[in-house]
DNA sequence: CTGTTAGCGCCTTCAT
DNA sequence: ATGAAGGCGCTAACAG
């Protein structure tokens, strides 16, 4: 049934070596043989099977990818890097939902090394022991992607999550804001909850500003939980002047709280936050944010994997790609 | 150096014959034996080939998803759906965008298939003869996903654009609109372009409305280009009251178009589109939209592949989803 | 430049 | 319930 590189060889008069070597573009090939053996590939159809070809080479040229959630769009964004150099190095990807559920990210990880990938991209939640234990059994790279391992021994790319939101308060601070609030994300997440509110109270302390628990509410990174934060904080007696929010999403439904309840953005409450995604220039006011490049974050990855993969010595294999501030027409100077 | 199935047979002091018959949950084995088997794995730390197992069983659990660009959030969502329902039937996905270019689409066929994926979705541009003969050559099923080919011969799921489209123009027509503008996509586009164009067409005529090529404007479905098109109609002399874009996206580009130039959202002008993505419901005011359910056409594409790879017999391969309008605040009734 | 020969790690009859 | 043996389709030395 399946035409296979036994009957090309027949087909051609030459032995499945030679036919092997045509396939890989193996030099060592008179052009005419080569010819020849195209020409029976092209008569019988054939069709190289990249299993057998990976079971006998030992490369499989597919990398796997663990991911929280693909419909989400920074991490979309992010796949979208990795694909783009994967492609363009020749290798596939394997992506897998993990939800930042640590048994699904330790199963997937495990299937994914079990279908002999060349190489595993990591993108989840909090980096376990488990997690490491799992990756020491691989005989195959793997690169964190938009996470970080405590010890930082696990090559990674990623940003500086605490130095964006730093640079985010202080651009608040910058503009004459004193009271300035935070929706943040879980501080069980080390890079987007933890980190940012890390940079947040920093970013406090330096402008000598007093920390107060009551104006920082705990969000779960979406629209609605930002609107929710801003209902609190609309409520309070003495209400901030700004609100620094751990992620754009969280942010813009701050915004719309805002003007749901007759105040106005950036007039009555500035709002700034850190991420840049394509959303952040779609709303009015347009969202003043911290960007991370995360496009990037996944092309760099995937660039540092395929180095690993060859066995290539990677000078620093922590990459940490720059942030910027965005600014856009929701934050303004506080005149007092 | 790699433990395989042969070292645990002999660990195991049984034939290899029976450990492939633990791993792969045969009951043909006596509890004991498969204890025994169980913790030779264990000790040795057995990780089962794929990749062999592929070559022996000819099925990869593996499928080949081509896209045109995960990071755009409509299809982010759907590849959501595939992989939900792919995990569900212990599948793995070989994600590969093609950006709707016919080579590239070609080429990543021809790779996912020569990977011995056991089944293919196909999400992508127009379907031309030669993505028909690309598909033919392949001997695993393929189920097309949110495209549709010309002679319905390939099994697909969809919804029904054009319908989509009359419905929200005839919304349109139900609040009093008669002067009924449309941001198009290109016409060459089947799907989101020229059925969504026919069904504004079909719902005017409809209504008894001539229709005024000076009220179309033709897109790329990009927010930025709804900016553009709605800059356009508000510099007629004679306006439309109410605009129909053929994507979210570009409704909300119109929409700040309209508010950038100091009119409102619905007073002056009523907006509705297709689609629902997110961000619908995160605008101001927010969109009335047809919403066609980008999850469900994942998931129901990737559980009619499952039947098609278990030859189970389907009835019916050619479905088309429900649409269903979600009025929001966009549109308003026209007081004349 | 080309052919021969072993596997790669596993599944799968077919016996037993 | 278990074992023996023959591939699956291809690559990779090794000869020549």
């Amino acid at each position: 049934m399946t035409v296979t590189i036994y009957d090309v060889a027949r087909e051609a008069g030459v032995s499945m070596a030679t036919v092997s070597r045509v396939v890989n573009n193996n030099p060592n090939v008179k052009p005419q043989t080569r010819k020849k053996v195209y020409e029976a590939i092209e008569r019988l159809g054939y069709r190289p099977n990249a299993v057998a070809r990976g079971l006998a080479s030992k490369k499989t040229t597919t990398v796997g990818v663990v991911i929280p959630d693909i419909s989400n769009s920074i991490f979309a964004e992010i796949a979208r890097g990795i694909e783009d150099i994967a492609n363009m190095y020749h290798y596939n990807i394997i992506l897998c939902n993990a939800d930042k559920k640590k048994d699904k990210e330790i199963r997937v990880i495990n299937t994914l090394l079990e279908k002999q990938v060349d190489g595993l991209l990591f993108m989840g939640g909090t980096i376990t022991e488990d997690h490491v234990q799992a990756f020491q059994t691989a005989s195959v790279p793997i690169v964190l992607c938009a996470t970080k391992d405590e010890n930082g021994t696990i090559p990674a790319v990623d940003i500086d999550h605490e130095a964006a939101a730093f640079d985010a308060v202080s651009t608040l601070v910058r503009h004459g804001h004193r009271e300035i609030a935070m929706i943040s994300g879980t501080l069980q997440d080390p890079a987007n909850g933890y980190s940012r509110f890390q940079g947040y109270k920093r970013a406090l302390e330096t402008a000598g500003i007093e920390y107060q628990e009551d104006l920082v509410r705990i969000g779960n990174y979406r629209y609605e939980s930002g609107v929710e934060a801003m209902k609190y904080f609309l409520g309070l007696k003495r209400k901030p002047s700004a609100i620094f929010a751990a992620t754009d999403e969280m942010a813009i439904g701050a915004i719309h709280s805002v003007q749901d309840e007759g105040y106005k953005v950036p007039d009555d409450f500035s709002i700034i936050s850190v991420d840049n995604i394509r959303m952040a220039s779609m709303v009015r006011p347009q969202l003043t944010t911290v960007a991370q490049p995360m496009y990037d974050i996944g092309a760099v990855a995937m660039r540092l994997l395929t180095k690993l993969m060859k066995k290539e010595n990677v000078e620093n294999a922590q990459v940490i790609l720059p942030h910027e501030t965005i600014l856009r027409l929701s934050v303004a100077r506080l005149n007092d």
